[in-house]
Parts: C-alpha cells; structure tokens; sequence
DNA sequence: GTGGTCTAGACCACC
DNA sequence: GTGGTCTAGACCACA
C-alpha cells in the first residue's frame, strides 16, 4: 500500500477501512481482516495497524469478539456514512470552493472533469 | 493570525503569501513584508516565519535582495498558480469524485450548495 | 568534525553525506545514521543536523521511512553523481581556465601538480 | 552585474577589480572609476562599493588621492598576480584534484575541455 | 526509538 | 535596517 507523506500512516488506515464499508466490500457483522494480517499486507508495524482498529472501535463502527477477530457493527455503515456526509458537507466542500474561486476555476470546468471521470470509470 | 491545529504554522505562511500572490495583492517584482514583520504580526517565532521564506524563494516564487528584503519574482503569479491549480486538478478534484461516489452525492447536489455559496459570499 | 568557517555547518554535513554516497560508504536503500547520532558524533546541534537531511530529502537522493530513519534512494547515488558532475564542469572547470588565463598559468603547470598529487596519495 | 548568490557581493566587487588589474585593463598609477561610477553601474549600495575599495587599499593594490579618486598603485598589479597565484596553487588546486577523484574525471577529460575552451575564446 | 515543529535568544554578515 | 545561522531545549507524533 502507498501511504501520503504528511499524513499519519494509522489516519489512512482508517480511512481505507471506511472506504471498505462504504463502498460494501466488508458488510455490517462480516468479520474483517486481523490485525496482523493488515500489518503485513500494508507492511506496517502492528502497533500502527492497532491504532486504526482502536479508533473505528471507540467510534463503534468495528467491534472485538475476544480471540476471533473484528467485526463490522451492525450501525457500521450507516455511522461511517454519516460521519463521512458530514466531514465532506462542512469542510471539503466550502475548502473546495474556495479554491475554485482563487484559482479562476468554474464550476462548468469542474462538471467536464466529471463526465470524464465517469466515463472513465463507468467503461 | 489564526492557524489551524495539527498543521505545521509554516506551511500555513506559505499558504498564506500564496493566496496574498493569487489575489493580486501581492504582485510580480513587488517588496513583500520582511520577516520581522510577518514574525510579529502573526505572532511567530522568525525562525517559524524564515522557513516559509525559504521554501518559496527555492520554488522561484520569491527572492531576496541582500540587505533589502525579499521580492515576487517575475513569474511567482503564474508559478503559484501553476502550482495550485496542478495540485488542485490532479489531487483534490479526483479525491472530490471519489467521495461523491462512496457517499452517494451526484453532482446536481454539489450544484445546490455551490449556488448557495455564491450567493452568500457575492451578495 | 572540523568545520570550515564562513561556510554554513549544515551545507559542509550535506556535502559530507553526499562523499559518503559517492564514495559508495553509503549505498542505495541503505539506512543512514540518525540524526541524533550525526548531531553526536559531529557535535552539532540536532537542529542543525535536520536542515541537511532535509535538504537531500528534497532532492531525493535520501527518504524517510517514519519512526524508523533515513535511508538512500535507490536513485540517490546516481542523483549525487550527476548533480556534482554537472556543477563542477559548468561552474568550477569554466572558473578554474578563466583563471590560468589570468594568472598566465600554462596547462602544464596544473599537470605538474597533478603528477605530484597524485603521486603523494596513491603512494 | 550578475551576482552570485552566497558569496558577499563586495567581495565579486573585488575580484571584479583584480580581473580588471590582471587583465591589464587597469595599469599601474592609472585612475580608476569612482566609488559612485561603480555603485551606479553595479547597481548596487554605496557603501558595498567603498567596502571593496578600501580592502584593496588596505592591501597597498589601490590608493587614494583626495578629491580626485583611486589609483592603481605600482605594484598593484604584481600584488594582485602574488596573491592570486598564491590562492589559486594553494586553494583551489588541491580541492580540484580531489573534487575529480571522487567524480572519478580523469585529467584528459580536463584536457579536453581545456582544448575547447581555448578554441572557442581564440577563434 | 525515530523525525518534526516551534520557541527563545544570540550572533553574524550584509546593505 | 535586512536576512542567515546556530544553539539549547521543549514538546509532539509516529512506529
């Protein structure tokens, strides 16, 4: 896995847990991979991988079940979905288009990069 | 000044001359506030504000004058702009469409907000 | 470590690193001392030390693996070469004729001391 | 005039006279331009100008009549070539060499580029 | 353990 | 006045 410099290694983690749920590859009460095996696939130290579970656990989107692995939460989805909704709504967006107006961007351009995209990804 | 946690108060003076650049208020050739002034305006340790110098001097988007201070070179507008449009189309635009896409926002919902934006920030 | 005066301590490290990696002491991917243990060993302040690592980190030749420390790239050797060569037939070669033009200093002369050099440092 | 970043311009001020002198550009007991003249033409503050004035007089290369400006004395020019030579064998020999060796840039190569820098600045 | 950031303050060279 | 370098030392985030 490629991390992002300046950005905390266990912060991407949870990030690609999220990305997980939301997009239903790991579903609510589906056990997800353990720990270790996240630290060796990511080649990162367990510790780091344990920090990304403990996070999404206090959030109670993944839960423990003693010596057989984590689960998704039955709220799971619904809770990363909405704590997703709401960063993006708040901050990314207003960020957004701010930048837009700084950089002369219109929001037409932004719409001919998004039929691309789709058509890209929708082949 | 005000500066956000959890992000190093350099990269946002950085942030800062750009915008100043971007925004006209700065322009090509033009003397920009001396270190000591930023230091003591933004309430910054020089050392903290001398960095933010450096590293756009060695991006080509200011440079200094012995004894006199530091300058917008000639093409520092295009370069920042050049700089944060590339970032903004290569990096954040992507990233946007990918989180529609996870979060089930079509465009015609960024459409709404981006209109209501508009007319808060024009009006 | 013996410092040259009037030449900053963090650009002489630089040029230490970069010996060491044309030299093939430090080769690509290998990790290289921490900074902690170059500010020790050179008896410079660990603030010092950082300013070089960062440097060469810009340029690439060394990387950063978080919480573990400093390694070469693998193209670092190679950078390192290409960047010295380069300075020194553009700036010091030209500079060096220009000034046994001036000094009426013949191109034999210059072999003379070569032969010398050469002989009291092989011998 | 183009400095050069990193090294003090009265400094360039001065090898620029030295140049002057070896060149025989300026002779011995011939006047040469004034502190103004130079501060002008260089672009450059007054007193960076009369900074390297005085190095030279103190060094007996140039000297000054009141109210009418500087000269070359006598021996300038033989003072200059001494030190020049002295620094040039002493200095910057010794660190070519082993700035070669470690680019591992054999002398013909130097010679090489020597022939063609005489060709280009004799033809 | 690793590096990164920041402050406080000194000292210097240069213009 | 300008910026540049360096030290000492604290505190933090990360692995």
């Amino acid at each position: 896995m490629d991390f992002i410099r300046n950005q905390p290694i266990y912060i991407q983690i949870v990030d690609y847990f999220c990305d997980n749920i939301l997009s239903g590859n790991w579903k609510a009460n589906e056990k997800i991979p353990s720990v270790r095996e996240i630290a060796v696939s990511m080649e990162v130290n367990p510790n780091t991988a344990i920090r990304a579970y403990t996070i999404l656990q206090d959030k109670e989107v993944i839960f423990n079940k003693r010596g057989v692995g984590y689960f998704v939460t039955s709220l799971g989805p619904i809770k990363v979905l909405d704590m997703k909704r709401d960063e993006f709504l708040t901050t990314e967006v207003p960020q957004l288009f701010k930048t837009m107006n700084l950089l002369q961007i219109s929001f037409d351009d932004i719409k001919k990069y998004y039929d691309k995209y789709i058509a890209e990804n929708n082949a």
